[in-house]
DNA sequence: CTGAAAGCGCTTACAG
DNA sequence: CTGAAAGCGCTTACAG
């Protein structure tokens, strides 16, 4: 225990017989280091087991080389293959991640940006883009370049890694249209502060709307992402009066738990009513009946997200990404509605999904 | 756009009218600044903007305020909610959490370790215990704080925030010996780099040999956390010529395989075989059966795995944290053998777990 | 309670 | 290709 604990860069570089900005540069632009000098600073790094510190290393270069990715939640299978996926893209160019949750609450994402702001972090990864323009102005001051997951449009589109939640939720009331339907349910999530959720509902609404169709307020309930809150749900859509032939689910945890309680209360599906779900995550292909879903490609989103934000983080001029594909999968959970139901209009165009 | 950018601490204690240091321990002691230049303090960052350097910071305090959570996998409903929970009680004490996946790999686990030592972080939360005894010594040498989860035992048991793999599946033993079955089957998971795994597999082992019965060679599988490998294996297991009357399943991702292709083969659960699976996730509840399990404190885990670290890094001096407590929960899954089987051994004692 | 000063361990123009 | 020197923006004994 020799009073200063830590090897720094300078004992490296005495014990190699160069100077401090040698070895820097050694470990940063190794070419630009004559190859003997290079070995006898890696010698000296060996001999003294040197370990950068990163701390010192953010200051002088003003690079932190730490990502902030803050996540609506953690604790389900929606988001944690993108982050493993985003991480590892990242993490092979030298930038760390860290990570927050913001619980599906702006308050708590505000309070998490600025926690990363000062950290201070390189990049930010953030999913949705509806939030206080305040909030965008202040991440724009710093000038970190940053990605907007999950969404694929808006005002921000140049940041924008994600698929189109609308489109994708309209593809699905069109095959659902096509097969007969005419009375729909929905269980949603909260569309305040989720412009994911909120996209999904208007992209069925707008899709019902052109077949001359519409939600009715009765058959739309807003529920957190669980499954037992689709249970929930489903138990309330199917209880009522004129149950719908078909209930749509804006998030897949809420679809799991209508074909639990679907099997529960004895309904058969999609004999008696037809269930979707959104997003595919495995069980959605192991349930029964197998789920109809729409296949959202969000590993990809994840790598995706890395390189928009490492090709900002090379200074190169990025242009609007793509949005990513979905694709509706169809499986058992769907069928025609059980018997003939006369649509609420006439001249009703089948098949046109 | 000044020359000078960012706004520092200096410009604050310029328009404040106070010496930087005064402004430093504003933010960090402010019982120790007079109230009235507290405010002349608040005042000036409000104005300026001002949002401290945390590179700066951690550089000067040798603190970087990070935490580094290395877990095997983010892609699975298992470590989401412990990593969630445990971000969760270090971000409310300042801390950041940056995280890195092994993928079950002891190599990129090295490579994470040796990334957060120069980062540097302030403390490390690991998942198992067994490694290289030279990584421990490397982060010993460090002086960091660290914590290993999902284990209780070991070596180093004053650093060991977790439950005890082995007694578990002991329990799970017991209970289905005391039902009457003599034949298990198992599906677990790699147990070389693995010591959760490892343990669950020395518990089934030490309690079959308690009650004088073994796992034969062909009836022990080892596959990837993964649901579809679990049927794969349940398949095998149940084509032999003498199918177990139980499989015991070493992660539940197993189980539900499991539960999946009895379901496909037309195998009843539990009439014809008996399947238990380990951990207790949301759709252990939900599946058909429902799933015979051990439930395990993960959230729990998390937040104490927190305290122990945050203590630590108090400068607390810390006991060995007592073991979390699993729990065997009885469902649907599990039932006595279809019909009578003679044991290998006489003397068998019911109902002994 | 407060300030002047040194220092944390790197990087990076600048000059050669 | 290399070195001397300044500087990144804070914190923290030390002295008062």
């Amino acid at each position: 225990m020799s009073r200063r604990e830590t090897t720094t860069l300078e004992d490296v570089a005495r014990l190699a017989g160069v100077s401090p900005a040698t070895v820097s540069r050694c470990m940063n632009q190794p070419q630009s280091v004559r190859a003997e000098k290079r070995v006898r600073i890696q010698g000296a790094i060996d001999q003294l087991g040197y370990v950068p510190n990163g701390s010192a290393r953010a200051l002088a270069s003003r690079r932190s080389r730490m990502i902030g990715a803050i996540l609506p939640s953690l604790d389900n299978m929606l988001f944690g293959g993108p982050l493993e996926a985003f991480q590892k893209e990242v993490g092979s160019a030298g930038y760390t991640v860290a990570v927050a949750c913001s619980e599906y609450d702006q308050q708590h994402e505000r309070v998490h940006i600025r926690n990363f702001l000062e950290s201070p972090v390189d990049a930010l990864l953030l999913v949705g883009g509806h939030r206080d323009p305040n909030i965008y102005r202040q991440i724009e001051r710093q000038g970190i370049p940053y990605v907007l997951t999950w969404v694929s449009s808006g005002d921000r589109e140049e940041h924008c890694v994600g698929f189109d939640n609308a489109a994708a939720s309209a593809d699905l009331v069109d095959y659902l249209v096509s097969l007969g339907h005419r009375r729909f349910g929905m269980i949603s999530g909260f569309t305040e502060h989720n412009d994911r959720a909120g996209a999904r509902l208007a992209g069925v609404r707008k899709a019902l709307a052109r077949h001359d169709l519409s939600l009715d307020d009765d058959q739309l309930l807003h529920r957190p992402f669980e499954p037992e809150a689709g249970r929930d749900a489903f138990h309330i859509l199917m209880s009522g009066s004129k149950p719908p032939t078909v209930v749509i689910c804006g998030a897949e945890p809420h679809a799991y738990g209508a074909l639990f309680e679907a099997r529960d209360m004895g309904i058969d599906v999609p004999g008696q009513v037809s269930v979707t779900g959104f997003d595919d995550m495995w069980l959605a292909s192991q349930t029964m009946p197998t789920l109809t879903t729409i296949r959202t490609p969000r590993e990809e989103m994840g790598r995706q997200a890395a390189h928009h934000l490492l090709a900002q983080l090379r200074g190169e001029r990025v242009a609007a990404p793509r949005p990513l594909e979905t694709t509706l999968v169809v499986r058992k959970s769907t069928a025609a509605p059980p018997e003939p139901f006369p649509g609420p209009t006439k001249g009703l165009k089948r098949g046109q999904g």
